[in-house]
DNA sequence: CACGAAGTGGAGGAGCAACCTCAACTTCCG
DNA sequence: CGGAAGTTGAGGTTGCTCCTCCACTTCGTG
């Protein structure tokens, strides 16, 4: 090794043609991973880009790579509409912004759904987009509690418990109706406003308790 | 045939330890089938009750008719925690119990649940089971919208899309925090008071359009 | 008790689906 | 033009569920 060596950006680039089909199997990826989940298989995503199966497996030596690289923008977005939601000079509008903004997110993209919801798929990366955007909806509860507009018994792992509920309803009708998950939401967020006065019960997950069904929680169909 | 030959009752009854064995079958598909939901194989449910697989066959053609034998008394429970419900005096109070109530029976059985949202298990008389019981449903509908105590936007087809809900929580958190869907319905039933003066939308889904997610509707996992 | 009918067990075949490999072929680009 | 890089898809492997089959056991009647 001479000095001259440049020691990093050892990789070096593709082939036009690959580099061409490493972006088609990526497109792919994204509707197909939308439309169906982790239940598609990269047998389904090579022939929805016209490309052989051997040729995605090169590229990425499996489905989990694929979701790392895939799912990491998504879920910048969800920061960022959360980031949008602090702005907004109402704490209940911004709750309630953020809200239905992830829901629309969620139900367009049932793969995302997966990847929020679990803890199976995608580890580093993923794992450490949802760390940003934490605390950022942690914030968006408390201002809202704050205000007196969200009910104060209102606790941070209720969101996630929440977009199962609306993804869930939002598969089950996806064929008949793609919209009604909004019905739905709009109980939930009636039933969230402090002024019932009532109380709910049991108490929220705690964090870890929130941890373990995640990890558990394996999609399908 | 001569005259004498009695031309029903020709099924001879059983010897002794099969009717024995198809006892313990049934006792264990009701088990199996109430944790791990119709993804159960005969196999298991075999095992389960220590017996070869071959004797469920020959007791039951398929999954589907041991599913028709077992749930038909179970969705009658139902019928029959709507007809107290239609009991209580108080008209939300007899809504919020039936709600309540269905929600638990769901929570507790994950082969209920299933059979109760798609229409792809038991055919003839779980069919007819249902329809016994959605006329008492709609009564307690009816009841509690007229008192003006429930939402006047709410609809007959929003209850199952709750237990849809319900149920997806249920069996989300289901190893952590079984009770916590108690959680979620209590703050549904609070947006659904009709003190909120918001209104749903969009609409409900009309029954065809939910007939037609039901038969879907293929729950795995 | 003894015998035939009824019932049983569980290894294993058939069918399917997902995942991934590999060797023959094609394309790129210096 | 030559060799490195890339592509292909039939098919091997694994893992699952469903279900059959027949040698074996058990029942219960004459």
């Amino acid at each position: 090794m001479t000095r001259d060596t440049v020691p990093v950006a050892t990789v070096r680039p593709l082939r036009r043609d690959a580099e061409l089909n490493r972006r088609k199997i990526i497109e792919s990826a994204r509707i197909v991973f939308s439309e169906r989940g982790f239940g598609a298989t990269l047998d389904d995503i090579a022939h929805h880009a016209g490309l052989g199966v051997g040729t995605v497996y090169r590229r990425f030596p499996g489905k989990e790579h694929l979701v790392e690289a895939m799912f990491v923008e998504r879920m910048d977005e969800i920061r960022e509409l959360a980031e949008r939601a602090l702005e907004e000079s109402d704490p209940w509008e911004g709750f309630a912004t953020f809200l239905v903004g992830t829901a629309e997110l969620h139900s367009a993209d049932r793969g995302l759904r997966e990847v929020m919801l679990s803890n199976n798929f995608g580890q580093e990366r993923v794992a450490a987009a949802k760390e940003r955007m934490i605390p950022l909806a942690v914030e968006l509860v408390r201002r809202a509690k704050a205000s007196g507009q969200l009910r104060a018994d209102f606790e941070d792992t209720d969101l996630p418990i929440i977009h199962m509920m609306i993804g869930s309803v939002a598969q089950y009708t996806h064929d008949v109706r793609p919209e009604l998950w909004r019905r739905y939401l709009g109980v939930l967020l009636d039933g969230l406003r402090a002024d019932s006065g009532r109380t709910l019960s049991p108490e929220a997950l705690d964090p870890e308790a929130l941890d373990v069904a995640m990890c558990a929680w394996k999609p399908r169909q």
